[in-house]
DNA sequence: GATGAATGAGCGTTCATTCAT
DNA sequence: TATGAATGAACGCTCATTCAT
């Protein structure tokens, strides 16, 4: 009540943290097994509260999902655009800062089961996929289509078709992803996730490096 | 009876014939559906049959599952194999082979939705998670990996990771089938296949290309 | 074909067999089972025809239950009643030929299954317990009553109520069948039923011997 | 909130009664039709409650089979052990107090028809048979086999096999629980339990006392 | 006579969502 | 704000019975 260091009452933290623990716990479950497959008792055993409660936090099982991205996922983007738009190095070397910084931020972390999950049970999802795709995928793509236009027009990268080659070199990240989750079950042995950022950053570079000049007569 | 041309009645062709319709209509609904969101009530109605039938040629869903596996993917995986085994041209042309060759024969079809189910689904069915794995996944990665120590044997890639780039070379076609899946609805437009998997091919033979030799003095 | 010692071909043999067969096949399914947990299928299976073939010769599953019924317990009763009839020994002994009879004849063979399951099921099958009241147990009391009229009769057993006294008479011999059948799963270790019959029919006719004199004055 | 005599609303009350009444719906259906004839979903109905309600009190149908159990017939034991243990009189009036009171509390009531049920069904559900032998059948046979031993070592009861006495001297209040259970349809007419248990207990206390002595010279 | 493919009603169980408290 | 009891529609699987061959 009258607590010289927080004018907060601890029960008032609490309310406010809770829509924070719901989305924790959440995120979790749906990265564990899915949306689809994901039980909102489950969600709400993990964060310590009744299933009633989460209907006081979220409309229903998508809308908790949509708050989970946005989230986890949202600030990240926000950031890797603010590199972007201020690098001073070669491209070479933003390649490899983005590639590097959505790994660390997002590819090793739980938050790359979302894109897993989307890739999964998008289709059965049409509200879901329209919002991860707009709000998500979309700016992904454009950062990639960035960095490579930017590559071109400086000389550093070969001409390439831009489009396709982004999403190219978008594919072996996200199969990272999802090879790395839960020890994929498909794969007998995890990934050694190091070893194949660097063999694909140095096969992307070289394939994408300007041509030796002919020698001349 | 009376004709001339078969000496079968329709019912028994009819019978002969029902494994193979319902493998049909259960690949279809697992594709677009999923493993687990798959009603066999929806397989059988699809086939025009009563949900009981099912059960007389398979088992229990598990099992329809591996039926439609077992129809749709090992036949092209023999294949394959065999023309790893007996190819006379130049590495690069066996990758454009291989990777084209799948792309025809599962890639296009709707047999690729069976790989995006799985990496979508095996997490929550671990039996069928291990019979992929067995009966499909290891037997491509090892395509692969054949067909890359080939062409470093012979000269004509640069020594690489084999193992790794086996992997980084099979995401991209992994992912492109996932995003053709349906016009994948987490991409806004479909993909233009052809051109992508040019780029893919284009990138991936630069990089794997030996460096060009120094001039010699 | 032209045997010398049979008339008749070897398949025409068969399919009059086929009736006992498939009633062989049915009392050991019912007696496993039950008659509701019966399915027609495995009848059919161990009598090794197709299940369609059991509707060629019984009508249903009550009919053939019927049907087993009659062709393994009435035969017994005609020769219980007979024994009766004609007897000429003493009235325990009577008492010890019918039970043991019953015992060796029913009680001791999987027949005593069918006692078992018309206890546990009548209730769900009215129609079945109408049929088994009627042409068995019906019998079997009245049996059990003359025989303790015939004592009383005699000067052999004391004045006792008659048509209770069967029922009570008949009740250990009903338990033991239930007792014995496939090592009753309610009891932990098997009942020796040769003592466990000993010790019966001591009591009853300990129970039923006229009371000593009072030693006259 | 108002009334005055009570601090607890309806709801509350109602939470606090269900698993009552649903056990009690649920002993009525299990004792009607069996244990595998019985559909949860008629007892929900019974019970005034949806199918699912069902779920959040009990695990499963086995599961509510075993609550019925032990709500119904553990504490008629435990009362019947304390008799024993602490009985003053003749060990006649033992074997009388201890049928007698059976019949009361449990022969003459619907829980009679889970005896029958489990003689019935227990071949078919071994979880239960299992369940069923060690919680109730082996406490209620110690029980007799206990009352028997007394009254022999005080010389009421002629020397017997105590263990086979046992079980004979249960055989015909079993029976008659059977026979009781909805005019049982396998007998015309409903027995009359109080003559019945009077011829048995009479035929029992004479055949178990002991032999007159012969007379001394 | 014999087959066995086909049916379809039925049951145990699950879970997102609601709402009285 | 928080609870958790209640719902009811949905789905995998079974099996007695039918009937075209």
């Amino acid at each position: 009540m009258n607590c010289p260091f927080s004018s907060k009452p601890r029960w008032a933290r609490r309310k406010e943290a809770r829509p924070q623990e719901l989305l924790a716990a959440a995120l979790d479950i749906f990265v564990e097994r899915g949306f689809a497959a994901t039980r909102l008792g489950d969600v709400a055993t993990r964060a310590g509260v009744s299933k009633g409660t989460l209907y006081l936090y979220f409309e229903n099982k998508e809308e908790l999902f949509k708050a989970v991205v946005r989230e986890n996922m949202l600030p990240i983007l926000d950031e890797a655009e603010d590199i972007i738009d201020s690098y001073g190095g070669s491209s070479a070397d933003l390649f490899r800062e983005l590639i590097l910084g959505w790994w660390e931020r997002i590819g090793a972390t739980k938050v790359a089961g979302i894109t897993k999950l989307m890739m999964a049970e998008s289709g059965n999802f049409p509200e879901l996929a329209t919002f991860y795709r707009e709000e998500v995928s979309a700016r992904g793509d454009a950062m990639i289509v960035r960095m490579l236009e930017r590559g071109v027009e400086r000389g550093e990268f070969r001409a390439i078709d831009v489009r396709q080659t982004a999403n190219v070199v978008i594919a072996p990240v996200i199969m990272l992803m999802m090879w790395q989750q839960a020890f994929n079950p498909c794969h007998a042995e995890p990934l050694d996730s190091a070893s194949y950022l660097e063999s694909f950053i140095d096969l992307c570079l070289n394939g994408l490096q300007m041509p030796p000049h002919p020698a001349p007569a």
